[in-house]
DNA sequence: CTGAAAGCGCTTACAG
DNA sequence: CTGAAAGCGCTTACAG
């Protein structure tokens, strides 16, 4: 019964951020009779064995005779037995935490990933700790380094942009954080790495494009500072080239990725003459801002100009008209990466996924139509 | 020079996942000679005292002599000395870790609410932990309560709609894991909660279409399985009665808080006779809905309709028209929740926020605008 | 294939 | 106001 007063609202003592000392300063122990959950020594007694041999068993050691191995799983089973993360983490030197240090602008992107990331820790030991941060500040590089050291991190994964920086991977190896980096292209080992091959689903938006008839294309990128634009750009630009046509970089203009850079890139490409007659925007977001400026321009879509995004994230279906764009299984890269990372320890090391099962693919909606006639 | 091959690919032995002990099957100990961190003793030695009082200036005990604890602070900035949070764990019987229970179907929701955690999270020793769930799943409440009871949560934050959920707080005060729940109105002790007062929003949605001069004005509901969805009524229905107006149950359709059931419900309003001249939608993807089947019959909007949604999420501002709506303060709304978890302890116990603050509020822009002429 | 001892880096429970 | 001893629940480093 004196439960309540150690479980109630006050919880002095609980924690370290309240300063109290409960037993220097009010003597009475209080110690809650819920039941203890068991630890490893209470497997180890109930099946007559060292509590080094459990270990071997919740560790997945082949040294391990199968019906010792068979007794303390069953006791396991039994009493619901669960290894402490905590105490694990501290033996191990290393917490059974995956952190995702991320630096992106699109929300969708960010929970597509973290769903993603835990699908492929279901039914492992780890727990996903996010960390945003900010790539442009002086500080960034300093401020993973102390994420990663202190809390000890198993491993990272980094999406883009934040996998861009090579100045990570050295401080990454340094604290023995093992690492994913998704991109757009190969920056590193091939099993550190998730690529997600951008140049291809441009490509296709450009053969789309063709194949409607357009000839005078305009291109939205992103930030140059994004590996993920020059990858866009140059998959579009190659494709095209291979039928002939010409992205010249009078009609390549460099967007921030955002819906209002989006805008502003297409009022001055809609303002020339003669006008393109189809824009690929490097992302969903900038091509919704392309379909506002042609809206004021008074420039329809898609029977005046045909619009194709990069992403087909919600956004694409709910403006209007809906957008054309290249879809990026982003959940699933998630889940490989996660997979990845996890394996990449003892001798499942070297584990390929299938680079084909997340390649971009052309989704095609009502932004896009053939070209007008001259 | 053994440290590459420690340090390398392989890794073997660094982690439970790979099952080889290094030291049984390889005899010789390899130990990479990478500066160690330094640890409480060093920082005890160094200042010449015990490590309980190096732990006592750790966390801010005020049992310790000013002097004393000048000395320490000297020696643990001089070194950089930060206390391992998994020891720190163990030791507490409670890991320095926050979760983030949720079961919301808004991408921009999950990360500005996490966002704003993170924002109140900052300086303090916890990490983010984010654990989606699934709400009607058989298995929900057994899933939170081993994610809880296995990490030993410092505590967690319920957003809608798995804040709503009754049997949770039982659990989680079992398991000694605090608790901040965040809903729209006030569902336990005023500590453990953050009210976000959605009727007033709805509200503010009520008069704006009033004073444009609506009277045959309709609303589309979010699922009654959520508290807000019934606020957001409640609170448009009681400031419409104010002004005499009526909100028939007739001219009340439930949708899901989804896109495509924004468009199913649009439909069967639009196709009514005498059509409403407003309708006001329970978030901002329903709202979007609202506009695509306007489109397909041929209403205008703002012309024929007005259309107001509530969040004021990005999608507001991509739609065409961008939508009048009521903007709430998420990320602020997850700083305080992280705020009061974190001060939940010791006695900073019961400090409150500025309920004010929080307030959701009208965003006017071009969905609305005067009610036809009959 | 198995185990006894020591240790991971902290805090608790006392004692002074 | 301060400290020595024990302990949190695991794994490592040996030894057999």
């Amino acid at each position: 019964m004196t439960q309540d007063v150690v479980r109630g609202a006050s919880r002095a003592g609980r924690s370290p951020a309240g300063w109290t000392e409960p037993t220097e300063d009010h003597g009475a122990q209080r110690v809650s009779e819920r039941a203890r959950r068991p630890t490893i020594n209470d497997i180890a007694r109930l099946a007559r064995v060292s509590k080094k041999t459990v270990s071997r068993v919740i560790n997945r050691s082949p040294l391990v005779r199968e019906d010792t191995r068979e007794r303390i799983n069953a006791v396991i089973e039994e009493t619901g037995f669960v290894p402490d993360p905590t105490a694990r983490g501290l033996a191990f030197r290393r917490a059974f935490l995956i952190g995702m240090i991320y630096d992106n602008p699109t929300p969708q992107y960010v929970v597509n990933m973290q769903q993603g990331l835990l699908d492929g820790m279901r039914d492992s030991d780890y727990e996903l700790v996010v960390h945003p941060c900010n790539r442009a500040s002086p500080d960034f590089v300093t401020d993973v380094r102390n994420f990663v050291e202190r809390q000890k991190l198993f491993g990272v994964v980094l999406p883009p942009s934040v996998s861009e920086d090579d100045r990570l991977p050295p401080i990454l190896r340094e604290n023995d954080c093992a690492y994913i980096r998704i991109a757009s292209v190969a920056l590193d080992e091939p099993d550190v790495m998730v690529v997600t091959n951008d140049h291809v689903g441009a490509a296709a938006a450009a053969r789309h494009l063709l194949a409607l008839g357009h000839r005078r294309i305009a291109h939205i990128s992103g930030l140059m500072t994004f590996r993920s634009a020059h990858e866009r750009r140059r998959g579009f630009s190659e494709a095209l080239a291979a039928q002939g046509v010409k992205l010249t970089s009078k009609n390549v203009l460099e967007g921030a990725y955002t819906f209002e850079s989006g805008i502003e890139c297409a009022k001055v490409l809609l303002a020339r003459s003669p006008r393109p007659t189809a824009i690929f925007a490097g992302n969903d977001e900038m091509a919704a801002g392309v379909l506002v400026a042609a809206r004021q321009a008074g420039v329809s879509i898609p029977h005046d100009l045909s619009v194709v995004g990069y992403d087909d994230f919600q956004i694409a279906e709910r403006v209007w008209p809906p957008l054309t764009t290249i879809h990026t299984p982003t959940r699933e890269i998630g889940r490989i990466a996660a997979d990845q990372l996890i394996r990449s320890t003892g001798d499942a090391h070297g584990i390929r996924y299938d680079s084909q099962a997340i390649l971009p693919t052309l989704v095609v909606r009502e932004s896009s139509g053939p070209a007008p006639a001259e």
